[in-house]
RNA sequence: GGUGGGUUGGCCGAGAGGCGAGGCAACGGACUGCAAAUCCGUGUACACGGGUUCAAAUCCCGUACCCACCUCCA
């Protein structure tokens, strides 16, 4: 059994072969850290963390690299905007992301690069390719660099496209340009309008690096010239991941074998934007569902396919999900089991996480029908952990000491109550166990009677 | 104009020529003092119109509608 991926450099899935046996390096476009990440943000981070998770448990040692665009034109003019230096924005805002991503058990990357860290690396690039003939610096003393699009007859393998086909951007400024379809690989610092801590000097003059080159220059130089998986959103295929990709191999560089892009999260049909994402907010999001539901939630749905986000959708999922929980709950906490080779099978199917979900429920299932349900909890927690979703993952922070002594706390007190019951019910005095039971429900704790005896939890799932 | 993707039952969401993924909801039954949890059962779903085939949600042709991208937009 191979894993299969959807490439979408060929449209097709395929065998993942690595570069190196056992072995498999992956970058994944993080985000410009503008702005608080919304669940259409996170989405993408848990579906490449189910890739990495999976290629980990097959036996891979995976390098994951995962950046951070940490200046560009949205981050000088926001913070322009709110009257704060551009590089504290960022900082807070890669600060959020950094929180949300922990909130729904994403794994830290390997190395998380920024690009200001790195331009060096990319003036280094940049050198290169104006030796190569690919990139020139402009004629207009803008001090900016542009890649020479018709300099590289591959344009396009990425997407598809032709370059006489595409739209000329209207919008566009010429300015120094050869043709209107090249792209900055360095714009010179415009000293009226942007501040001087976001010109680093070059042999073009003072400037910041491009959008597409920082890519480019951090895969190379932590992964090498060549590595296997380049994933990021869809809308990342063109232009800047057909950009990364000509520039790198203009450059010399093999760059990634495969390359894999997740769908959108949608509200109302539309993209998720500033302008209604506010209630998108991942830490407004967590306030109605736990982290790890808000993941089940994503992990639910093929990563390719779209996803219409809805509260009621979002209620449904934790709805199931705790039906998984329960089941853990009852069965006792076992030991960390195989995987079935249903879920294997779905999994090696270009990620099948739907499907890999419906045999986690089979398998519950099984567990709550069988006698012994300790072997499906492990095939159970051995799954979800697989997926980043086992409860019992210290990651989820599950209890703090506080919790705890609260706990033991509560139970105390309910026992009391509980013994009432139990009385008055061995006495089949139904109406008063039914009002203690209410009396305490009405403090927020259902009692359920199972074969075990009654057992107390908060009302609130939360 | 170019490129790519989509339309599945009350809802979410898989599948990609033959056997109704899975979840949520609903209804019936079992269990329970009643509940809860759990189990068992119940559905003539594949945008529309043609076609190919013994067999189409799945392939082909056409139509409608939706979405994304086309040089700095996650």
């Amino acid at each position: 059994m191979t894993f299969r991926l959807y490439d979408t450099a060929t449209r097709e899935v395929r065998d993942f072969v690595p570069l190196e046996e056992g072995k498999a390096g992956i970058y994944v476009c993080g985000l410009t850290v503008q702005s608080e990440p919304h669940v259409g943000h996170v989405r993408s981070a848990v579906n490449f963390d189910v890739l990495r998770r999976w290629l980990t448990h097959t036996g891979h040692d995976v390098t994951f690299i995962r950046n951070v665009t940490d200046i560009d034109d949205k981050i000088l003019t926001k913070s322009a905007e709110q009257g704060r230096p551009w590089f504290n924005l960022a900082y807070a805002m890669h600060a959020e992301l950094t929180r949300a991503l922990a909130s729904i058990n994403v794994l830290a990357p390997t190395y998380e690069p920024g690009a200001t860290g790195h331009v060096p690396e990319m003036l280094q690039m940049i050198e290169t390719l104006i030796a190569n003939g690919h990139a020139y610096a402009a004629e207009d003393g803008s001090g900016d660099v542009y890649f020479d699009v018709r300099s590289w007859p591959a344009y396009g393998e990425l997407t598809g496209q032709k370059v006489d086909d595409m739209e000329p951007a209207g919008d566009a400024d010429p300015r120094g340009k050869r043709d209107p379809r090249d792209f900055a690989l360095w714009k010179g610092w415009k000293q009226d309008s942007e501040p001087a801590t976001a010109a680093w000097p070059s042999p073009y003059g003072p400037g910041r690096p491009g959008w597409h080159i920082e890519c480019s220059a951090m895969a190379g130089k932590y992964l090498g010239p060549a590595f296997d998986i380049h994933g990021g959103g869809v809308d990342l295929r063109f232009p800047h991941h057909e950009n990364e990709q000509a520039q790198s191999r203009a450059a010399g560089h093999a760059f990634a074998s495969y390359w894999m892009h997740n769908a959108w999260i949608t509200t109302a049909g539309e993209k998720m934007s500033k302008s209604l994402g506010n209630s998108l907010l991942v830490p407004k999001v967590l306030e109605r569902v736990r982290g790890i539901e808000l993941r089940f939630y994503m992990v639910s749905a093929h990563y390719r396919s779209h996803v219409e986000f809805s509260f009621e959708a979002l209620d449904e999922a934790a709805v199931g999900f705790r039906r998984i929980e329960t089941f853990l709950d009852r069965a006792g906490a076992g030991e960390v089991g195989a995987v079935p080779a249903e879920f294997v099978a779905a999994m090696d199917d270009d990620l099948g996480t739907p499907a890999a979900v419906a045999v986690i429920f089979d398998t519950v299932r099984e567990g709550n029908r069988a006698e012994d349900p300790a072997p499906h909890a492990a095939a159970v927690r051995a799954m979800l952990g697989v997926l980043g979703l086992d409860p019992a993952d210290p990651a989820w922070g599950a209890g703090s000491s506080d919790d705890a002594a609260l706990t033991a706390v509560v139970d105390a007190l309910v026992a009391g109550l509980l013994e009432q019951r139990a009385e008055a019910r061995a006495d089949k005095d139904y109406a008063r166990a039914d009002v203690i039971r209410d009396q305490i429900k009405a403090a927020g704790i259902v009692v359920e009677d199972t074969p075990a005896g009654p057992k107390w939890s908060l009302s609130d799932a939360r």
